[in-house]
DNA sequence: TATCCAATATCGCCATTCGATATTGGCGGG
DNA sequence: CCCGCCAATATCGAATGGCGATATTGGATA
């Protein structure tokens, strides 16, 4: 986790965050309260202000849908996913098979360049 | 691939083709024109004004170290993995297996807020 | 040494990230 | 009925990143 609270990294897992939060919206309505938590149980630390500027643009883009609700006396907005997110997350799928298959299984074939040539023989 | 030229959906996808990038890098050294071959092969489409300044912040925290070689008569600019890069790609493994349980299995469990609630109820 | 060209580097513009701060909206007390 | 409270959401400003377009580098050939 601490790896997680440098900069550097965050760039690494952005992406991440925004394919939980597609996933998650695609099986129940969530609201950037219940996200935050969610985030935060995976390890990721996604300040309010991170966010809603990214669920308004997912929304925007036509990948969430949202709807108002009152929940316990507070106004929430609940996020639903769309035919759209879900294309993306199909898509998501594909690479992410791509992805685990080098990195989780390393089974990724060299990729030109110098495999041909020794890097110790002189 | 016709879904990664919208400016939208590469954000989703950006923090994938570093960890592409540092798992090759972790295998044999790579330039610059070898990995945008490689991206370009696992359907990304990364330009070099986007690559070679990716490459030298990746340098600049430790996580690429960098030897400069000629290859057919041009110079050409190795990049091979740290262990803090190694490090990285660990911390990506664990992340990728919940994302993974998630978005391709399909197994994440409800996040809470609305889930008890029934939907369309009423 | 002049020129060519692949490989790498940089520039300017716009979008995104972030912590901090402001705003909204329902509710209970008076 | 209005007022302040507070969780939830919204926005601000500074810094950074992504991108296409353009510039630069450096070995090789003649």
């Amino acid at each position: 986790m601490a790896i997680l609270d440098n900069d550097l990294f965050r760039d690494f897992f952005l992406g991440f965050v925004r394919l939980h939060i597609l996933f998650h919206a695609g099986h129940e309505p969530v609201c950037g309260v219940d996200l935050m938590a969610e985030m935060d149980r995976h390890g990721y630390r996604i300040g309010a202000g991170t966010l809603y500027p990214l669920l308004h643009r997912l929304e925007r883009a036509g990948l969430l849908r949202c709807e108002v609700r009152v929940v316990a006396g507070r106004q929430r907005k609940y996020y639903r996913s769309t035919p759209a997110g879900a294309a993306v997350l199909a898509e998501a799928r594909i690479r992410l098979r791509e992805l685990v298959g080098e990195v989780v299984e390393d089974q990724g074939p060299p990729i030109g360049g110098m495999a041909a040539q020794k890097e110790d023989g002189r």
